[in-house]
DNA sequence: ATAATAGTGTCTGTGAGACATTATGTA
DNA sequence: TACATAATGTCTCACAGACACTATTAT
């Protein structure tokens, strides 16, 4: 019977927007087993006698255990297996996306955050696994809110149009956006808190919250580009 | 080592346009293990020893195995795993959307068609899969052309509307799809083989042919609708 | 006043919704 | 002829793209 299973693992794609408006992916360092001391994606095994629920149980330990940060929004990509990806033979690994509040921090030396921009080396296949969850962040962005998981539940346009364009990788009008945000309003997704936010310069800004409905994800019924 | 492993397997929700243009899901009799006899979801066990070369092969080796069909699309749906739903203990099932040609068939008794209309009781967790592959061919049938993968290669608008429908489960303007069907037509993806069909009564219909690009999927940028 | 940034208004184009109309076959 | 089904045309509406214009703050 032992000789039917597979070594199996979950591992994290979390991602945070920087003040740059640049994407950042967390990183830990390996503990043990193959590529010890090399920076990798968060991961854990998953087998029965971890208590995990389920696989969603099994991601959320992934960044609950070590890292410590709970995710605004967590989704599952997909599933890899081959022979290739692990030195120790035949495994799977199901991964997720994961979008953390802006002002997530990590403070253990074995924790860090990388730009998401020219990252490349991490052992495993994980820079592949980190390729398809970008690509699954950025078609969902196009007709979709998700991207507003990326910010405080408390955000300004600007924030929002920072987030959109960060996870699309490419411009979008401010007045496209604006007719999204006001439309979710509409539903009740986003509410004016009338509140202001005063920038240096300009004038100041409305600050907008997120009340995200079942789901999480406000579908809009357009692509966001042409 | 072995002690870090789990059960995994590949299952398969295989669908099928009928005349009735309803879906069909093909199953197979379980000639083994738990639930011996009953009818349940084609699926192979994953381990390294089956020389998958990876899990997708896993998948075409679960329909080209015993049921010796081919799938016109065939694409990763999610993974499932926890304790509950194998009796053998916790186990992952990665399970795949395919759309099979309207002229398949089989012949073997331990294989049939059943209707995906009130389609209950499969063992394991079958029933949720099936749930959820449905779920992910109506919601990626309202901006993309998924549906054509059920038909045959020449297909009149009639069918087209009929496998849309089918995958929505809800009426759509035909109008509207001959708009998308001329809009592939312009990059290629269609073409208008001069050929008729003649049904038995009222005007002959248009003969095209589905020529799909790289991925398979032409995606609009609009939802099909409202 | 000027610079900087936020927010609104206007015009155009695309494509879906709905429905009427025309076209082309069979009985 | 009547009937059935396919195909086209027309009108409206929602919303993205682009860009101009107005509004509100700091210096």
């Amino acid at each position: 019977m032992s000789s039917a299973q597979v070594l199996a693992s979950v591992d994290i794609v979390a991602l945070r927007l920087d003040p740059a408006q640049g994407l950042d992916v967390l990183l830990i360092r390996r503990a043990q087993g193959p590529f010890e001391g090399e920076w990798a994606l968060p991961g854990v095994l998953v087998n029965g006698r971890c208590a995990d629920d389920d696989l969603d149980a099994a991601a959320k330990r992934a960044l609950g255990g070590k890292a410590r940060v709970e995710p605004q929004h967590l989704e599952q990509v997909a599933t890899v297996g081959n022979a290739r990806r692990d030195p120790r033979g035949w495994s799977l690994s199901t991964f997720y996306l994961a979008l953390l509040a802006p002002d997530t921090e990590v403070t253990a030396d074995d924790l860090r955050f990388a730009p998401l921009e020219g990252l490349a080396g991490l052992p495993f296949d994980h820079d592949q696994l980190v390729v398809q969850a970008r690509e699954r962040l950025s078609s969902k962005s196009v007709y979709t809110s998700l991207p507003l998981h990326l910010l405080a539940p408390r955000f300004t346009v600007t924030e929002a149009l920072g987030a959109f364009q960060a996870c699309l990788g490419q411009p979008v009008q401010h007045t496209t956006l604006r007719g999204r945000l006001e439309k979710m309003k509409g539903q009740g997704w986003i509410v004016d808190t009338g509140e202001q936010n005063h920038p240096k310069m300009g004038r100041p800004q409305k600050v907008l919250e997120h009340r995200p409905g079942a789901g999480g994800l406000f579908t809009f019924d357009r692509s966001v580009l042409s």
